[in-house]
DNA sequence: CCCTGATTCGC
DNA sequence: GCGAATCAGG
């Protein structure tokens, strides 16, 4: 497959939109992520919400390359400093940029109309909603189906055939999918009024 | 372990 | 220019 002016052009659009590079890869089929980075990349339009290497850590071999950050600096401001040839140290302050919006996955499936948001205690109602949601969704797997990545919530009466376990995908590391994760591990502190 | 993007470098 | 391999972080 090769990057075909239309194909870029899909590119482009989902990249604007805050779609991850294996989501591109997988749409336009025939290239990995990899290729829609590096594609990415040398479209020049790279930066976005950079996740986890912002920072260009020190590779066990590679050139030290002087790489020129020549970013676009906004002014900083006119310093009323006349009397003070003193040269200037580098004002690396981060120059925020982010003069566009935030915006990442606009496309909500419509349902939540907003993000739950971690209220002070107790099990947010939010959490307990997106579990009896996804319980719907459940592949309610039995015992001999669970693996190290699915998701061993209990749902039901272990005494009753109506008894199954969640199965979706854990969470990276838990026991748990997402959902259940959120009413499993709980900030703690409910009722923490012992004394009382 | 799953994911993300970033970077390098042989092709 | 391309992208697999690798790196680095969540």
């Amino acid at each position: 497959m090769s990057w075909t002016d239309d194909r870029v052009e899909t590119l482009k659009k989902m990249w604007g939109e805050g779609q991850s590079a294996s989501q591109i890869a997988k749409e336009l089929g025939g290239v990995t992520r990899n290729a829609v980075i590096g594609k990415v990349h040398r479209l020049g339009l790279s930066n976005r919400a950079a996740t986890g290497a912002p920072a260009p850590a020190g590779k066990p071999d590679a050139k030290p390359k002087p790489e020129v950050a020549a970013e676009t600096k906004p002014k900083a401001a006119a310093k009323p400093k006349a009397t003070t040839p003193e040269p200037e140290p580098e004002v690396e302050v981060e120059a925020a940029p982010r003069p566009v919006l935030p915006m990442r996955k606009q496309i909500i499936p419509a349902g939540q109309p907003l993000p739950p948001q971690p209220s002070a205690n107790e099990i947010s109602p939010e959490a307990l909603a997106k579990v009896s949601e996804i319980e719907k969704k459940a592949k309610k797997i039995g015992l001999m189906e669970l693996t190290e990545r699915t998701c061993k919530w209990p749902v039901g009466d272990p005494a009753t055939d109506d008894f199954w376990f969640c199965g979706l995908p854990v969470q990276q590391g838990k026991p748990y999918c997402e959902a259940h994760v959120g009413v499993a591990f709980q900030p703690m502190s409910a009722r923490r009024d012992r004394r009382r």
